[in-house]
DNA sequence: ATGGCAGGTACGACCTGA
């Protein structure tokens, strides 16, 4: 099983774009975050007509996720569930289904804007509660990946100026804690399965030649639960679509899982 | 030190992102 994660920031605009990745890296799954769409506005027949289905949850101007995959499968997705049970969020950030006996989450952790904010607290509490949902997920579903744009760089390695970037926003001890709370449930970062080149990104800013000096994070993770991280052959980060006009911000990351 | 780019909303700036 080929599966992906992608904050592609607007579906609207960058769907030629996803349509013609998943041409060439036909996934058996693809994770969106940041489709910044009503569900009325989904692209749900041009999807189709590309081999896939999918399932959604969006609002207009901010967030939204979906999970892509591909018709041909068979899978009917299984169990839907759309947020945190446990956490009332306005916020379209978490959709989970079952397809093909894995249990696949798109997430799109919040900013937290800077440190010390509201929405930095809102972040933190965002992650606090997506721990306790996961725990019992994992218990009732061990098969789970949880893909998506976390907003959180896990370690130095994973950013381009860990001096400069040190304690800042995406970056903080309280962000990375949290992210450990997750690995520590029973997860693994499907990236450091393996061996990878260095200053390694999956988001560069817009401005100022980000992508074209690689000043860039690794923000967007897939964790596979300790049942199916044994059978993860591969991890990477594809590049490619940043190079584009008009590119996401973000970069997708692609693992395969032999399942 | 500040803002720099991009998308959405809506049509003039402002909000958010990371």
């Amino acid at each position: 099983m080929k599966l992906a994660t992608w904050n592609v920031n607007s579906l609207k605009v960058r769907l030629p774009q996803v349509l013609d990745w998943l041409a060439v890296h036909p996934v058996d799954a693809l994770c969106l975050q940041e489709t910044k769409l009503v569900d009325e506005k989904f692209p749900v027949a041009e999807i189709e007509a590309a081999g896939y289905r999918a399932v959604f949850s969006g609002q207009p101007t901010y967030n939204g996720v979906a999970i892509l995959w591909r018709a041909d499968r068979g899978w009917q997705a299984q169990d839907l569930v759309i947020g945190n049970p446990h956490f009332p969020d306005e916020q379209k950030r978490l959709i989970a289904a079952t397809l093909g006996g894995v249990r696949l989450i798109s997430a799109y952790v919040p900013n937290g804007q800077a440190v010390g904010s509201d929405k930095y607290e809102y972040k933190l509490r965002w992650l606090d509660a997506l721990s306790v949902w996961l725990a019992e997920e994992l218990a009732a579903r061990p098969r789970i990946v949880v893909a998506g744009d976390y907003n959180i760089a896990p370690e130095d390695r994973d950013v381009h100026d860990p001096v400069a970037w040190a304690g800042q926003v995406l970056c903080s001890e309280p962000e990375r804690g949290r992210f450990q709370a997750l690995l520590a449930l029973g997860f693994a970062d499907a990236y450091r399965l393996f061996e990878q080149p260095e200053k390694t990104f999956s988001w560069w800013d817009y401005r100022q030649l980000g992508f074209q000096k690689n000043r860039g994070l690794r923000i967007d993770h897939l964790l596979v639960s300790r049942p199916l991280a044994g059978g993860v052959t591969a991890c990477s980060i594809d590049r490619a679509p940043r190079k584009l006009p008009q590119p996401s911000d973000h970069a997708p990351v692609v693992a395969e899982l032999s399942v």
